[in-house]
DNA sequence: GTGGGATGACTTACCATTCATTTAGATGAA
DNA sequence: TTCATCTAAATGAATGGTAAGTCATCCCAC
């Protein structure tokens, strides 16, 4: 085969990521042998050797993977240049909008994974974890208190409060969506919690500000 | 030793289960060995098999009775027979009071090994899920109607929608809870919670519900 | 032709489960 | 009370199977 293109080496090494997230998903991590990641990539056992060094690394590979996901989703969409509650609801509109999407099951399984494997190992994976959800809540308060000094919320709440009841709703969320599938109306909770917050708004200074983009 | 009384049987296969649940939670189900749990249970790899055929059964037995207590705690906070809002009440301090018990972290840990393990048998282990969260969502609905009913929460709100959100907030906290630990406010998001409800009331016919026991 | 990716049988290690043997408490005759 | 006996629980080495990781060999694009 002689020399081969770096592009085409990524490409065969997400092959193998893709590969053994589907499976992850499929049959559990500890469950999946690398035989059965070789065979949904198309490939023989020694062959993922080559581009990852052992599981363990590939498992990190699919954690980083997944994390770097989320984190971008997140922050993507918590790009909206409008007011603060503007983005908030964007944020929870794409995240919400995301548990309907194809790949929301197999998403959804390999966060709890990466979550029981950072509660294994709270050194490094843990860190990551703690990492992104601590930059999201950050992130959620940051907006909630911005929207405070604008005045579009009610001074008065727990700005870091609201971010985590945010999130959780939203983790909570997920899990029930995958336990339940079609029962669980996931829309119908992104508009409890917006609700939720429009409810800050008209208690603050602004009470006309109730049909609005939030 | 001769005779044993079915007392000695049974603590000693709780004694089992406990060391089973304590491993599995520490280590992963998978990553589980007999002898880990044996060694846990101050017993010889052997000993298992009076009391459990298989490490499967036993595995059933830790995810049996991890549902169980998960029903019974719910099932006793939702006891209250003051208005259906104190009920409402009394479930979220109850459920998310408990996050902050010393084996908080080992039942969220058994709660996700839980779900997962039931996303890959959803015959078996998922049908129990499903029960166990489709009563407990009724049973909140049902709540939020009873209220509705009485006038303690506006009509017009989705009393499901309001269940599902409550749900969900209470398990993304549990998970918030045991990735961030001691870095999110549980009692907080409870409030958080506790207000959007008050909040309903308040809209409500009887505005001058609003600092009551809700 | 040849250099490097791909193969898959092989090695090594580990783990669930078994079972021959040991241990310790109950039993009851003296 | 004491001790020989008996029984079932407990032991832990052995078994069989499985899976991670290795490597001699193959094979194809250049």
């Amino acid at each position: 085969m002689a020399k081969v293109t770096q592009a085409h080496i990524d490409a065969r090494t997400k092959d193998i990521l893709d590969a053994a997230m589907r499976t992850f998903a499929r049959k559990g991590v500890e469950s999946t042998t690398m035989h059965e990641i070789a065979a949904e990539a198309d490939l023989s056992a020694g062959a993922i050797y080559r581009y990852f060094p052992s599981k363990d690394h590939l498992l990190r590979g699919v954690f980083a993977d997944c994390t770097q996901e989320n984190r971008e989703k997140f922050e993507q969409a918590s790009a909206s240049t409008d007011s603060p509650c503007a983005a908030i609801g964007e944020i929870g509109r794409s995240a919400w909008g995301a548990l309907k999407r194809d790949g929301a099951r197999q998403s959804a399984i390999l966060s709890l994974e990466t979550v029981l494997a950072a509660a294994r190992n709270p050194e490094e994976l843990g860190a990551a974890r703690r990492e992104m959800l601590s930059a999201q809540l950050d992130l959620l308060s940051g907006l909630v208190r911005q929207a405070q000094a604008v005045g579009e919320i009610d001074a008065g709440v727990d700005a870091q409060a609201i971010a985590t009841t945010l999130l959780a709703a939203y983790l909570g969320s997920s899990l029930l969506a995958l336990e339940l599938g079609e029962m669980v109306d996931t829309d119908a909770v992104c508009d409890v919690m917006t609700g939720m917050l429009r409810t800050f708004v008209s208690q603050a200074q602004e009470p006309s500000r109730r049909d609005d983009e939030l």
